[in-house]
DNA sequence: GCGCTAGCTGGAAACGTTTCCAAAACGCGC
DNA sequence: GCGCGTTTTGGAAACGTTTCCAGCTAGCGC
């Protein structure tokens, strides 16, 4: 009857219009309601019964205002297009709805100045805490924001220098590019181009595991770039290295998004993926995947990336600093779906 | 200096503080800062320059519970990580921040019970208005929430029988369809299968043009099913079709997560798609178009969807009753991208 | 110089909740 | 029946803002 509805044309039912409809006074209403403090068994009755008959809703404007707690957590996104990182905010929100936090999400579309607006846009809007993947590790006015937040900040797959006090989930891109480099060198690759994102720390491990493998196996390194990550710039960078005098037989794509630009760019030249050149791409998509042959790829858990984050926050809540996570990222080379592909239905 | 920092150790900063500071009213503080009410130059001057001293940063909660308005919008959406969903929200968020309206994103994971308690969560948190992707359409819990949500409501490519007071913006699936059927008959195909989505809107919308392309050529339907959106669907629906005595020449898929399953499908039944088995897929994604050959498809203009959304909702906010809007989609063959395929490069 | 108006200004009230404190009620032992 | 400690209760205060209203000031016409 009612429940949950605010009586059509009436003001909102309040917690003064529970009280009166009880006869009772303010404070039980909101013992029994928060359940905090105790209550006879007849007050909770009374109040339950004329809360649900009022179809009250408590406004969490003014909870979070008196409480200085919101129960939610603000999530900043550089993109949320991005099926990948949508994954990852996928799995932090089951953690954090199943502890009673709600997720403010926003996305800043890889511009560094609205990651700094919406971190400010979040905080005045009270929330516990924040978990970020933001553009950019070295933006002053996204640093600045996070920096006097003021509450537990969670930085996903990023280092920022300038905000100590952050817990870091990271992803171990390094084992992964290194696994992948030997095995392109085990497959007779010795001409294996990197194009790796913006200059963040993804990036960046990916680079050292890139060159340590080559120094390892005594190969010279054929060449790396930074850039975005955009479908744009894989056309692009595979465009270039194809058109190079003497092409890498081999390209190792720092990012998903890579890969719809490098896979045009290679039909766009006639290039055959899987024979005329090897491509290993990070993270997995259907595109990789169901290529054929498949695209051989550097996997890792982005819905326990996600996971851990949220774990990282209500630990810091909870008073504990968590130690930095690193989380375990793996070479798939694919060669089993080959078979699954050519076999019988 | 300071800015936009609330002191390391101190309390945050509110208007009484910075009213102290200018020494000022409370009540000069506000008008100065919300722009609302006339002050004199001096005062603006003082008061600016104080709350720029002191890092002010409005507290929202404060605000919204008074004014009564968030400026905020609850975007109410089944699955965040696809891609689609995701353009939408994309394009919404770009009109409605510009208006100064910021967006809380909920994601429901495509479970209609989530959908109906994250329409309550918003609307406790007093937001200013809904737009709303759900799940289901008919869902009882979802339906209520929103008839009785007190703020404009504006649905995405949902008919929601019990809110006749929704603003709606549909995608004209209808014509796409139509298009593409007919396509399928003049090359040749008759035996033309539909796997179909839920049945909401857009799958019966599909479903008629399905059945009036097939009653216009004189061609009896082969079939079509209802069923979920995911890749598992489409592997299972397309699994089946093949396995028939006399399967179909032409699969429409009625969403992209289909194709997914579809593809890994064709794959596992040693089927060349383009060859033995024509697909057509909805809604443009690299998986399709890069595909060899590439995949015909009926498009749409998603980040348009969104901003008429969002500009449905701004009307509403101003007082208008924006009439029901229809956006186009049409289909696009890819017979020129498999040209371009084999051009020079 | 006076009265009137219009623009500014300060501060109280209100928004809906939680928190705090004092008072009331209760239970229990003697 | 009384005293004491504990539980339960009601309502004032507080959270940080906007809104409202009354009062002040300055300007202006006469």
């Amino acid at each position: 009857m009612g429940e949950g509805r605010r009586p059509p044309g009436g003001k909102p039912v309040s917690i003064t219009a529970v009280a009166e409809r009880a006869g009772v006074g303010l404070g039980s209403v909101s013992r029994v309601l928060t359940g905090k403090g105790s209550v006879s068994p007849e007050m909770l009755r009374r109040v339950r019964e004329a809360a649900e008959s009022l179809g009250y809703q408590p406004n969490l404007l003014a909870r979070g205002l008196r409480s200085r707690a919101t129960n939610t957590i603000g999530f900043v996104i550089s993109d949320i297009t991005n099926p990948l990182l949508a994954a990852i905010v996928g799995g932090a929100e089951a953690v954090l709805s199943e502890a009673g936090y709600s997720v403010l999400l926003t996305n800043s579309g890889g511009r560094p100045e609205v990651d700094a607006q919406r971190i400010g846009l979040l905080l005045r809007r009270q929330v516990d805490g924040l978990i970020v993947l933001p553009a950019s590790e070295g933006d002053p006015g996204t640093i600045a924001a996070l920096a006097g937040a003021g509450v537990p900040v969670v930085a996903i797959d990023r280092e920022l220098p300038g905000v100590p006090e952050a817990s870091v989930v990271l992803s171990d891109h390094y084992t992964g590019i290194l696994a992948a480099t030997r095995h392109l060198f085990e497959t007779g690759h010795r001409r294996v181009a990197l194009v790796a994102g913006p200059d963040m720390r993804p990036a960046r491990e990916r680079l050292r595991a890139y060159s340590d493998a080559h120094a390892r196996a005594g190969v010279p390194p054929f060449g790396f770039t930074f850039g975005p990550l955009s479908p744009a710039r894989g056309a692009e960078a595979v465009g270039e290295l194809l058109r190079a005098a003497e092409p890498p037989t081999a390209i190792i794509l720092g990012g998903n998004q890579l890969l719809e630009g490098a896979i045009e760019a290679a039909q766009g030249s006639g290039v055959a993926i899987g024979r005329d050149l090897a491509l290993v791409c990070c993270d997995d998509i259907p595109l990789g995947r169901l290529h054929r042959p498949p695209i051989p790829t550097v996997m890792r858990d982005t819905d326990g990336m996600g996971r851990s984050a949220a774990r990282a926050f209500l630990a810091r809540i909870a008073g504990e600093t968590p130690p930095a996570e690193v989380m375990a990222t793996w070479f798939d080379s694919r060669a089993d779906q080959d078979r699954v592909g050519a076999g019988s239905g």
